[in-house]
DNA sequence: TCCAAAATATGAGCTTTACTCACATTTGCA
DNA sequence: TGCAAATGTGAGTAAAGCTCATATTTTGGA
């Protein structure tokens, strides 16, 4: 994956400062602007590197888009994973899954470029895939437990389930934050009230 | 809302042709190589106007793709305002809302293009509102039915609801016309059972 | 320490694409 | 028929992604 999502790997320090230096620089912008004002060339300006730089670290647009998309999905799914992690019973699992979805609110919150940055990678083509790849991992984590703690149910049902939740969780935070705050807290407590009822029925 | 889509309203038959021309072959152009793939002067050539011409009938691209959404928002609005019409009962409610969810799921599958065009919608900062807006649209539609037949629910705890359920409907259709088709049926019948289980449950 | 090779940096310039504008043509109407 | 309004035209402009020939810096061995 890394090989087409970066044209060389950075061996020296400068390159790795430099790297993260774009990153850092390509979040502001977009956070600032909107997922349409990543233009190459200030980029390459703002980090204090020539855009011939630029185009050695990353081959093109969309693998700025597709690193920035990558470091969000990591956060998401190490809280998802952590979330999850000590659940032992049903009746745990409602209430970890529940405090889970709150702290996934807190971070779309706080970090509202997220959203952005799920929009540039709508904008890509070549990238679009990525929101189903990262829905079935996430998907996967919750099927896990899942299954762990209902043996009884099959298998297919609690995989379809378990991505449809997690998928419809991202859809529920974007929306949340695209809306006045009371009304998006009162969006997320529904998804969790649907969502818990639909896992723990089955 | 039409002053800032079109350029200057057409009042000559030739104009009208041409504007259905025009986004007909936009729509075959999205369909056939992706959200992508819609070039303004690909598009003129296309419908065999030039590329001035086009710019008479659209201000610009996200015009086209604006106009494209609106097209797809207002069948789904049919479609749902018309699965809902003769509902009287909760018990109704149940088999029209699956009914309904099925319609749209076929309309889904028999026009891919449509993901397509949303896809052209989240691309473009300008028309990134529209999501949420169809979202109330929809949202107002399902609430009204919900409030007509539980006038005892809290109306707030409806509209969040209702909003959410149709909002989740359009992520579950784009979601699962992106996966294999058995697998595609069964999120589609995960999301039903959610969301019948959450309405009915109010 | 010094040098050659590998890694990294540079920015002028090429390509593509959205969009403009000055002018030409067609249409509606008296 | 003749004029004004509507519509059509496409060469040209601007902006953005991206390349490439060349320059500079770093590394590791003699």
């Amino acid at each position: 994956m890394n090989d087409t999502q970066m044209r060389r790997a950075p061996s020296q320090k400068r390159s790795r400062e430099r790297l993260d230096a774009i990153l850092a620089n390509a979040t502001e912008m977009i956070a600032h602007t909107g997922s349409d004002a990543l233009r190459m060339s200030e980029l390459a300006q703002r980090t204090g590197i020539s855009i011939g730089s630029l185009y050695q670290y990353f081959p093109d647009k969309s693998a700025v888009v597709h690193a920035l998309a990558e470091r969000c999905n990591e956060e998401s799914r190490a809280c998802i994973a952590e979330g999850l992690s000590a659940v032992a019973s049903m009746e745990d699992f409602a209430i970890a899954f529940g405090a889970l979805i709150d702290t996934y609110y807190a971070i779309f919150l706080a970090e509202p470029v997220i959203r952005d940055i799920w929009s540039a990678v709508q904008a890509d083509g070549a990238l679009r895939a990525m929101e189903v790849a990262e829905s079935r991992r996430n998907g996967a984590l919750l099927g896990a437990q899942l299954k762990a703690l209902r043996p009884a149910v099959n298998p297919a049902k609690i995989d379809a389930t378990a991505l449809l939740v997690m998928h419809l969780g991202e859809a529920t935070m974007r929306l949340a934050v695209s809306v006045e705050r009371a009304e998006g807290d009162a969006l997320v407590e529904s998804y969790k009230r649907m969502a818990i009822r639909d896992l723990t029925a089955l």
